[in-house]
DNA sequence: CCGTCATAGTTGAACTCTCAACTAATTAGC
DNA sequence: GCTAATTAGTTGAGAGTTCAACTATGACGG
């Protein structure tokens, strides 16, 4: 019954496998080194530096990095240590809370971008040519989509 | 001076950061619900079951599985635990150490992978078409290439 | 041989993530 | 309005990962 994969598919998703990880370890080593962060607090910090007023709802932000509430609740809470993030009482739903960019954790961030975007151009965009790029973005769309229908 | 990601890049990449996230917090969580262990212990039990004798050198495997060598010790120390894995002494090196796959290992192997499988096929394989199965393998063997040349 | 250097693997602490349980506030039904 | 069900977010414990430090053995140059 089961639908094993075959030669073609094993190799492949066994490279895929390898380079995900691969990448996304490089990443994260260089983003703790260089930043003292890793890949997933960056991200945070790019999300609200991109929000009006520079704040979003935890749900929303959670959304929005792919993270559970869990995971960016204690994630907040460490860049709240940091003081490059601080809470807020939403104004309009009394259960809510706003986490918001701190001008220090702005700073971070941009002292932090060129660096990782220079990573990730290098490891990745520096290996494939304008089609495949363009091909990534459909596959990735495709297996985001195929996710989404599995939860509904 | 830096190398900006232009919008057709930046979509790309949060696309594909976005889809090997959910997939891989798919596939993570659905092999501990049904397996009770996560992907990185599944993988180690895979390489040793296809190796001569059931058995590899820790070196080795950590490089199969693109593991540290402390992440694989630490994770051989719980498959030890939970009697899926044994360690033996390397006969040819005084230092070394062989991971053996126990037959319970074995047999847990067994029983996990048509649920894995039907996972990364439904997740990933009834995505994509064949040409983009094709494309993802060269993407990927292209940004593995790319990490390798980096870190020599 | 002997000191130096490299390799194999382990360890513990600090950190991050997951899961389930929990509080509190909002919404929906009757 | 009042109770029940949702939704927002937090918390603590347990599990996995990282990093640097460490032990022990093997390899190499003189």
């Amino acid at each position: 019954m089961t639908r094993w994969l075959d030669d073609q598919e094993q190799a492949t998703w066994r490279a895929f496998l390898g380079a995900t990880r691969a990448l996304m370890d490089a990443l994260d080593r260089e983003l703790q080194h260089e930043a003292g962060m890793p890949h997933a607090y960056y991200e945070i910090l790019v999300r609200l530096s991109e929000a009006p007023e520079h704040n979003m709802r935890m749900s929303e932000l959670a959304d929005a990095c792919g993270s559970s509430r869990s995971r960016l609740s204690h994630a907040v809470a460490r860049l709240e240590e940091s003081g490059w993030v601080r809470r807020q009482d939403c104004p309009t739903d009394r259960r809510g809370q706003l986490a918001v960019l701190t001008d220090e954790g702005m700073r971070q961030l941009t002292e932090a971008a060129p660096g990782h975007v220079e990573g990730v151009r290098s490891h990745l965009f520096d290996q494939l040519n304008p089609s495949q790029v363009a091909e990534l973005r459909r596959i990735s769309d495709a297996i985001l989509g195929g996710l989404k229908e599995h939860r509904a």
